[in-house]
RNA sequence: GGCGGCAUCGCCAAGUGGUAAGGCACGGGUUUGCAAAACCCGCAUCCCCGGUUCGAAUCCGGGUGCCGCCUCCA
């Protein structure tokens, strides 16, 4: 069985074929840390997720490079010039702190919402301004190879014309921009479709010294420096948001490829964005979540994993509320299935070797439909529907131990159904306790009406009861 | 103006030539003091019009509608 995926570059299913047999390399594009990340953010990075998890379960070796960008890009202006200012600076400015602060502070925001949403660890984190060097030698190696140029006191631009392949990935070719032309003319630049690779502005507060002055780098080329920094001139993957295709991804591959390093990235991945509510998110719609709003709304990371998970990447996906409480009962229901697997596992009953070999063609299906370039609504279907079969006639013993073999194997992927709860800390008011301890007073007196208005009154205040075999338990109505 | 995507049950969503997966919601039932949870049963012919084919949600042509990118953005 071979992973086939689609290669946003060619636009086509291509057959993950790694450069060096048996060894994928693969680059995520990674969270700008001026603000908190949102649910968006992190379903495109839950696609670099699920594929890292696929390569690994599929034997792989991997090297796994996610990218902190911590020196934040332009806000202003729609030129491309050294005139904009940079968001990190902007936040830092609103916030009174030093930009790196801010940057470390989201950096560990961004780590904290990755290990709620159970990422697996990639290899490494490397961050922007950790790799000023690198990117300083390969500008300096696209100007030697006529791929840049230096405009005194201002910078540095890449020169498209020079790159005759500009355009490849996002049908964004040089004809196609001139005619679509809604830049605006900078004189200093040979042409407006340049993009800066190195720029002067004093009033920036993160600087660095460069061969052309004090600065900071352009956009895009952090990510080419330190892919080829860890993954070599020429690798498997790189992922990104739809976003991201042009022009940072355009502008990588000229980058790169200009300076001779390599092919660069031969398959290329684009999540498309999520929409809220039907619209793009905005913090003036109410249509703006981090991974935060929607754990303080009482939601277990791992439902919003299913839940962000749940959707092909390449499908635009519509978040809403109802929706997450709609998937957060489907992953429950999974979940129940386990426990109650893992209660008799133990007992003594042996193989049930037709349930074996049922097991195996789900999984065979399960794993055909994530091989099909990530076809997780399919591979949930199908889980789905072995679910209510096992649900149905409980396995005991070794058999159980089988049924959650499997169950164990489709959560390499899904990361959704072994995680542990996270209890919030929490407790009621005295008189909500004893409302309930009341309420248990009543049901041992058989005093029925007497309980069940006072599981009413519980309700109003946003408490749900429920009786279970060891008592009551309270959970807050969400 | 340029580039690209999508339209399948109330909602989400798979299926890409062989006769409509799955989830949520909903209705009925088992269980429960009653509930909840769990489990069982039920629940669509695929935007419109033409065409190709023995056969189309799936291919082709034409409509209609929606969306993304082209500027910081996952």
């Amino acid at each position: 069985m071979t992973l086939r995926l689609w290669n946003s570059l060619d636009k086509k299913l291509v057959d993950l074929d790694p450069v060096i047999p048996g060894e994928v390399r693969m680059y995520n594009c990674g969270p700008t840390v001026y603000s908190d990340p949102h649910i968006g953010n992190f379903r495109s990075f839950l696609m670099g997720d699920l594929l890292r998890r696929v390569i690994d379960q599929r034997g792989f070796k991997t090297t796994h490079v996610v990218n902190i960008t911590d020196v934040g890009h332009l806000t202003t202006d729609d030129v491309a010039d050294a005139s904009g200012e940079d968001k990190l600076e902007k936040e830092a400015r609103e916030q009174g702190i030093d930009p790196f602060e801010i940057a470390r502070k989201y950096e560990e925001v961004f780590h904290t919402n990755a290990r709620q949403l159970n990422f697996r660890l990639a290899h490494e984190y490397p961050r922007a301004t950790d790799h000023i060097p690198e990117m300083i030698e390969m500008i300096e190696k696209l100007i030697e190879r006529g791929h840049a140029y230096e405009v005194e006191g201002v910078g540095v631009y890449f020169r498209v014309h020079s790159f005759e392949k500009y355009g490849c990935l996002s049908g964004n070719t040089l004809e196609n921009l001139e005619s679509g032309s809604r830049i605006a003319v900078d004189d200093r630049k040979e042409s407006p479709h340049d993009f800066a690779l190195w720029k002067i502005d004093e009033k920036h507060l993160m600087q660095w010294d460069s061969p052309w002055g004090r600065g900071f780098p352009g956009w895009h080329i952090e990510c080419s420096a330190m892919s080829y920094k860890y993954l070599g001139g020429t690798f498997d993957i790189h992922t990104g948001g739809e976003d991201n295709v042009f022009p940072h991804h355009e502008c990588e591959i000229a980058q790169s490829v200009g300076a001779g390093v390599g092919e660069f990235a031969r398959i290329w991945m684009h999540a498309r964005h999520l929409l809220v509510d039907g619209r793009k998110m905005a913090k003036s719609e109410g249509t703006f979540f981090t991974i935060k709003d929607l754990i303080e709304r009482g939601f277990q990371g791992y439902e919003i994993r299913y839940s962000l998970i749940s959707n092909h990447y390449r499908q635009p996906m519509n978040f809403t509320l109802e929706g997450l409480e709609g998937e957060a009962k489907a992953v429950s229901r999974l979940r129940v299935l386990r426990e109650k697997l893992e209660t008799v596992a133990d007992e003594d009953f042996g193989r049930d070797q037709e349930l074996l070999e049922s097991l195996d063609s789900t999984r065979q299906a399960f794993d055909a439909c994530i091989d099909d370039d990530l076809n997780l609504s399919g591979a949930l279907g199908v889980l789905h529907e072995r679910t209510r079969l096992l649900g149905r006639e409980l396995p005991r013993g070794v058999a159980a131990g089988d049924a959650l073999e499997f169950l164990r194997h489709c959560d390499e992927i899904l990361g959704v159904l072994f995680v542990e709860e996270v209890v919030a800390e929490d407790t009621l008011s005295g008189e909500q306790q004893s409302w309930i301890d009341q309420r248990e007073a009543a049901r041992e007196n058989r005093e029925w009406d007497l309980a069940d208005s006072l599981r009413d009154q519980l309700k109003e205040a946003g408490i749900l009861v429920e009786d279970g075999p060891d008592g009551p338990t309270w959970t807050r109505i969400r």
